[in-house]
DNA sequence: CACGAGACCTGTTCGC
DNA sequence: TGCGAACAGGTCTCGT
């Protein structure tokens, strides 16, 4: 499910209280239940309930699609792939169909990771790099401009689309997201990104920034049964809305296949370069 | 280096 | 109505 915007929204609902979710900060973690081991990515199930448990949340932020918690002790990075989706509810709440992790806390609280195709995974660790460290540039970072974008891009032979999906060049954009800014931006999904002049990876950023911003206005995009409460969806131009009239021109949206991922574009707005 | 296929999983939707 | 196929917001690994 989770692409920048959402996990965004969950890190801020940790953080903060909102969409379904009571603030943690500060709280402890009393206990620590496993309930499928493979949720858990490293180090081993047993060392990591040990070590966890008694840990203070220090922080919690979001880096790519990872929710970074700091804890007294280390660090927590929970990746939610596909279906995750991490809560903090009151601690009178019976276990739900998919639960795979939770964390008691000593505020009365319980936080709770639930999965229900159990792609995603928790790391803990002492040392951040090891888990983000093969990231790229977040989006907003202020070191990303036209220019560099440009740089990263001119000596690329992959499908901007595909490039776009590559965490380890931009971190946080996810299939929704890449399908919007290439329509924003009138670029088609299949053009090869050395391809793309200084002026296009500019208008290519400035379509970045409005979609994800959009998106983080919104709660994120919720489409099915999986994640509930933003607003996103409503926004979309071509995701989804294969044989659709594009909302700028009429011609029917088209669908294809790019890295085995769906991908949406309107074949007038959006230019082979 | 770039791409496609397959794997990891469960649930929903679509076509016959 | 039933049933199998296709598809889903992600990422890793392997073969070409």
């Amino acid at each position: 499910m989770p692409e920048l915007p959402e996990v965004e929204t969950i890190a801020r609902s940790l953080r903060e209280g909102g969409r379904g979710s009571e603030a943690i900060l500060g709280a402890t973690i009393t206990k620590v239940n496993v309930l499928w081991k493979k949720s858990i990515a490293c180090p081993g199930v047993p060392e990591f309930e040990r070590r966890v448990a008694g840990a203070t949340i220090r922080s919690i932020n979001r880096r790519g699609k990872y929710i970074s918690i700091g804890l007294s002790c280390g660090w927590l990075f929970v990746h939610l792939r596909m279906s995750g989706d991490l809560t903090a509810v009151n601690a009178v709440r019976i276990l739900n169909a998919h639960d795979r992790v939770t964390f008691d806390l000593s505020s009365q609280q319980v936080l709770v990771f639930n999965d229900t195709r159990k792609f995603g995974r928790i790391w803990f660790t002492e040392d951040p790099a090891l888990v983000c460290s093969h990231l790229g540039l977040e989006p907003f970072d202020e070191a990303l401009t036209g220019d560099s974008l440009y740089d990263l891009l001119k000596s690329r032979k992959k499908r901007i689309k595909t490039l776009l999906l590559d965490q380890s060049f931009l971190a946080g954009i996810g299939n929704i997201y890449a399908d919007e800014a290439l329509f924003i931006a009138g670029i088609h999904p299949l053009t090869q990104a050395d391809h793309v002049t200084p002026l296009l990876a500019e208008i290519l950023l400035k379509s970045i920034r409005q979609v994800l911003q959009l998106g983080i206005d919104r709660n994120g995009a919720s489409i099915d049964w999986v994640y509930r409460g933003g607003q996103f969806q409503n926004d979309f131009n071509v995701y989804q809305r294969g044989g659709d009239p594009c909302r700028s021109c009429a011609t029917p949206i088209e669908r294809i296949m790019v890295g085995q991922r769906g991908t949406h574009f309107c074949p007038k707005c959006q230019i082979l370069f």
